[in-house]
DNA sequence: TAAGATAGAGCAATCGTTTGTTCAACGCAA
DNA sequence: TTGCGTTGAACAAACGATTGCTCTATCTTA
């Protein structure tokens, strides 16, 4: 067992809440010189640590924060946490890592687990449209900010791109390559990226004055058997498409399987774009087109508003919404060198 | 603020304890039927959960685990984790993560701070040989398991793979394939799978009589830049080798950039193994031959053996050392199907 | 020398639960 | 009526730290 304030306090024979301001330094008190160095080597000596709990119970405040997201198994949300991770470490904050393999009933269960934990704030980025879980965050007044993904538009801490712009970008990127017939692999509905992707996706084609054929579209969610599965259905049509535009990158690497399967050529039978710029992407083979953005930026990003809320006790709510970037490689290109 | 006993006790006129022991179901005490219902109807209204930090203190226990590793963006890593959370969250355990990137000062000052936290277990997969970092844990009398990597051969908690068995594995093929000068990207010396899988490779080679040519055994370490200057010092050799056999995956795509690089054909120019088979093995172009360990069932087996520790008491050391196997894939046979 | 200021350290409450012990009231048998 | 066994719930002491307040010396100063 770990040394406590109250055994340090009998073998320097003082009382227990001395020792306290001598280990943290108390400025409002004066402690004698003498019983200062006494202790203070006692300190060093036992290798004295508060007892964090007991802290967390009484300052009302653990340090602890969490991190909620679907998969950390998905590259992006991997880095997301190194980001996240690298920007509250130097505060003293450890962070907890919760999966929800997008089960709202898991993320809730999860927020309900770390409500009772007392963590410090929580990063949501598993959330969907009009998630009543934000709702409830905001109810018990736990600090949490949003990552990539939004519930209400405008009214919660967020950090993310502009997803309607990168769609747009990468579907007038297909456009300028000369293809008419793009498909898009659509996240859900119910999930902000999805829903503003395929609307810069639509965005795009009309503004090239190409018609919005709704055979196109395949909801086909942010993993690689979604977009597998998606990508089948839009190669089996009649008059299948010549580009595809994926709404997430692992969803695009479900589109290289199939092509490989189907003995399609990228990107001459077949052009893709993705979206994330996961490190992944740039090592497929040919390298993914894809629409950057600061994947451990959002992270940094998302800590600092977090804790603003926890430390400085900030209120309204902050956004930070990056603009992303068409990063072009050898899935839209066939001549992009190695 | 969330409710508490105190209040939840005055409301229903009855004493916090009383309220306590309906809410925990106590068997060693009888409440007479009229006040439980009353209490229990209040506790469903208000949904009070016990503040975990209070029931931290008073049970010291806090439901907390950790996960140390270098770096959860290393899909092995992430994948690890995943089998931790999956073991570990039906008993009511969170899991904070802790990133070292290979710092031994980060990762003791993590296990500093997870210890101040009171943690109920610590599972470390970023430990070197001789670690004083596992001394301090057991001298503490933290429950941990090693995962993957051991310190102290045979007195630890560990869950891991038959490391010299794999590289042997590995290198056979090798030898099997025609290959007579096989190249080594090597773990550091420092870290029992770096060890362990070159003294593999070596006794493939020395079995089937060939000879071990110090200068083909580059320390690569586990990253993809490490195995990329490792695989160019290599490649530019008098008398390069045919085929590499690289201590993980990550490692071996260090080589894929480099063979790509010098437009070098893999498998032809040259072979390349693995180790770990990390889900980016099989994407790869060629798909890269590797050695597979159960990487979900490393986390689950580290999980089971953790929680042995802290719900039963177990101290005598547990050891699962899986056998690995080889998956051929296109990095070493040229007609592999896709 | 008396009064007031100040330095230094102890006191005690508190954070929210848990749990062994005590205690009052009631029922029932002798 | 006395006494004893039960029942049901209150009491109170932790767990380990923090912090406003009190209190006693000692020191200034007039």
């Amino acid at each position: 067992m770990p040394v406590t304030l109250k055994e340090l306090a009998a073998r320097a024979s003082v009382h227990p809440s001395t020792v306290s301001r001598v280990a943290n330094r108390d400025p409002k008190l004066r402690i004698a010189a003498g019983t200062r160095d006494r202790i203070e080597a006692l300190l060093k000596e036992t290798e004295y640590r508060p007892n964090g709990v007991a802290r967390g119970l009484k300052l009302r405040q653990t340090f602890v924060l969490a991190v909620v997201i679907p998969d950390i198994t998905n590259p992006f949300f991997a880095g997301l946490f190194r980001g996240i991770e690298d920007g509250t470490a130097p505060h003293g904050y450890n962070v907890l890592l919760c999966n929800t393999d997008g089960s709202i009933a898991r993320q809730q269960s999860h927020l309900q687990s770390l409500n009772a934990r007392r963590v410090d704030g929580v990063v949501l980025a598993s959330t969907f449209l009009n998630d009543p879980a934000v709702r409830w965050l905001r109810h018990q007044r736990i600090p949490y900010v949003l990552v990539n993904r939004f519930s209400d538009e405008g009214n919660d801490p967020f950090v993310g791109s502009d997803d309607v712009a990168g769609a747009y970008l990468a579907t007038r990127h297909l456009i300028e390559l000369g293809h008419n017939r793009i498909g898009h692999l659509a996240g859900q509905a119910t999930v902000s990226t999805g829903m503003l992707r395929r609307r810069g996706y639509r965005a795009a084609l009309a503004a090239a004055g190409l018609a919005a054929d709704p055979e196109l579209e395949a909801e086909a969610g942010y993993a690689e058997d979604g977009g597998a599965l998606a990508t089948q259905r839009l190669l089996s049509l009649d008059n299948p498409p010549t580009a595809i535009f994926a709404v997430t990158d692992m969803t695009a690497i479900g589109t290289y399987a199939v092509a490989r399967r189907m003995n399609l050529r990228i990107p001459q039978d077949l052009a893709i774009v993705g979206y994330n710029d996961i490190p992944l992407a740039s090592r497929l083979i040919p390298g993914l087109t894809t629409v950057h953005v600061p994947i451990h930026e959002f992270g940094t990003a998302a800590a600092r508003i977090l804790l603003d809320q926890v430390e400085k006790g900030e209120v309204s709510p902050k956004r930070v919404v990056f603009t992303p970037e068409l990063v072009v490689r050898g899935s839209t290109v066939s001549d992009f060198p190695v």
